[in-house]
RNA sequence: GGAGGUGUGGCAGAGUGGUCGAAUGCACUGGUCUUGAAAACCAGCAUACUUAACGGUAUCGGGGGUUCGAAUCCCUCCGCCUCCGCCA
């Protein structure tokens, strides 16, 4: 509702392609692991040429209405009634014929929508195919400590003996999920953001600070609506949401720009923390740090030419794994298969830390490309050398999500004597060599 | 939260029911002139959909309504401004 009809209105994947490269959609879709792809998209065409047929009657409609309309007024001034009164009849029977077209338009409109809404973006054909996270490749990875020569503690008691983080009281103020950190711990958290923020801005990207909550039309032009209802916090007083990432409210300050191609490239980031629902989670996945509702994340956003956004994915990839190094964490580098991937993602890399106590890798880092897929909600476009408007690409990449980076620092620092190092790049930020 | 005002093209700003997609100025683009520039003059200059093309349709903050016809009248929502209240 709302503006939702007016931005879906140029759809997800553009019809535009769907109707030129048919074929080829399909094929990619399928690659995707969409059931029934072909019949989906000859569905979505059939209905796109009655909307367009319904289209084409109605202008030629309203085109006759309109001349009638001025002819009326000319016959008025100079006095012809009975003529002028003629033409009013006339225009009656069309006007009764206009409300019909538009009824069946609002209707094709609205079906339209709602199947191209089912749609995925298309994976780029670099992308392996696969249909779960066991078919993602493993692109690098770094060398792993298994061994500590003493019994390796996981964060969740390393962080309760040193009291850094309160999850009993955590639950009283709120509940499951919401973490309060403490003393040093919440230093460390303030640390790390400075850091990333700080490294982001060394490699050139503007910093913003956007709003927490979001309007229904921002939820929409990211694509976390209508896909992700119910996976966010939803303040019902005022229609507005809580950001799960802020790729929402950052990707959203260029919704419906037209810009330049000089301007190219946009590179954003932004602190936020970020709100999800989570429902449906259980288990190990949820213990400790792992997953939580609320949780703090550094984020970056580009805008890009369409003939540089593979370039720039495997830049942001290196800048996040620059952080790493940094911090001294092992981790790995995924290429996520087609069946894996985001809904809304043609290509992404997720880069894992390795929790040694845990004995798992945890994700602190998704880093995708969008290609039109997200461009194309926002109407975010740019004059290209003959000044047609063309979509821009859109990527993004968490550098980095805390709570995960915050389990693997305590678990991979933890000393024999239970103390817990800080890595050297935070130092200045924390003001401590260590926990404990 | 209350009262009043206001919302037109990149900007400024006309237009209060009929030939208005919208006067005029500025900005911008191309051209003439000039050694070059400025000035002057000429032309162009919103977006989207549709058409092979001519053309057509929609859009004057958003949505809805009245009317043969709406930028213009009515309803509603949103933004901005002013005053009052409240508040970090």
């Amino acid at each position: 509702m709302l503006l939702a009809r007016k931005l879906l209105e140029p759809f997800m994947l553009e019809i535009n392609k769907l109707r030129t490269q048919t074929d080829t959609i399909i094929q990619n879709l399928v690659r995707k692991q969409v059931k029934d792809a072909e019949k989906t998209v000859n569905n979505i065409l059939e209905v796109d040429a009655k909307r367009r047929a319904i289209q084409v009657e109605l202008d030629q409609l309203r085109a006759e209405m309109n001349k009638v309309a001025k002819s009326i007024g000319k016959l008025k001034k100079e006095g012809n009634e009975s003529e002028a009164s003629k033409a009013q009849a006339r225009t009656g029977e069309i006007k009764q014929r206009i409300k019909e077209l538009e009824e069946d338009t609002r209707q094709v409109d609205q079906q339209l929508t709602d199947q191209l809404l089912t749609l995925p973006n298309t994976p780029h054909e670099s992308v392996p195919v696969g249909k779960s996270a066991d078919d993602n490749e493993v692109v690098s990875e770094t060398e792993l400590k298994k061994d500590f020569g003493f019994k390796a503690k996981p964060h969740w008691d390393l962080a309760v003996e040193h009291d850094i983080i309160d999850w009993k009281r955590g639950v009283k103020v709120t509940g499951a999920g919401f973490p309060i950190y403490k003393g040093k711990g919440a230093r460390l958290q303030r640390a790390l953001i400075t850091y990333f923020l700080e490294k982001a801005g060394a490699a050139g990207y503007t910093e913003y600070q956007p709003p927490l909550l979001v309007n229904e039309d921002s939820a929409y032009g990211t694509g976390q609506l209508p896909d992700k209802d119910g996976q966010m916090y939803h303040a019902t007083g005022d229609n507005f949401y809580l950001i799960p990432t802020a790729e929402v409210p950052i990707t959203n300050i260029f919704r419906g720009d037209i810009v330049k191609e000089s301007e190219f490239p946009i590179k954003a980031c932004g602190y936020t923390p970020c709100f999800r629902r989570e429902a449906g989670s259980y288990g190990k996945d949820v213990k400790g740090l792992n997953r939580l509702h609320q949780f703090d994340k550094v984020e970056l956003v580009q805008i890009v030419h369409p003939d540089k956004s593979y370039e720039t994915l495997e830049d942001m990839t290196q800048h996040v794994e620059g952080l790493l190094e940094d911090l001294g964490l092992p981790y790995r580098r995924l290429l996520l298969c087609t069946g894996d991937m985001s809904f809304t993602s043609a290509k992404t890399f997720d880069l894992e830390v390795y929790s040694a106590a845990q004995e798992r890798w945890l994700e602190v880092s998704s880093v995708s490309n969008f290609e039109t897929y997200q461009t194309n909600r926002l109407k975010l476009r740019f004059k290209d050398e003959n000044k047609k408007t063309q979509l821009c690409h859109s990527l993004n990449g968490s550098a980095l999500a805390l709570p995960r980076i915050v389990a693997a620092l305590l678990e991979n620092y933890q000393q024999e004597d239970g103390s817990i190092l800080i890595p050297k790049c935070l130092q200045p930020y924390t003001g401590f060599e260590k926990i404990g």
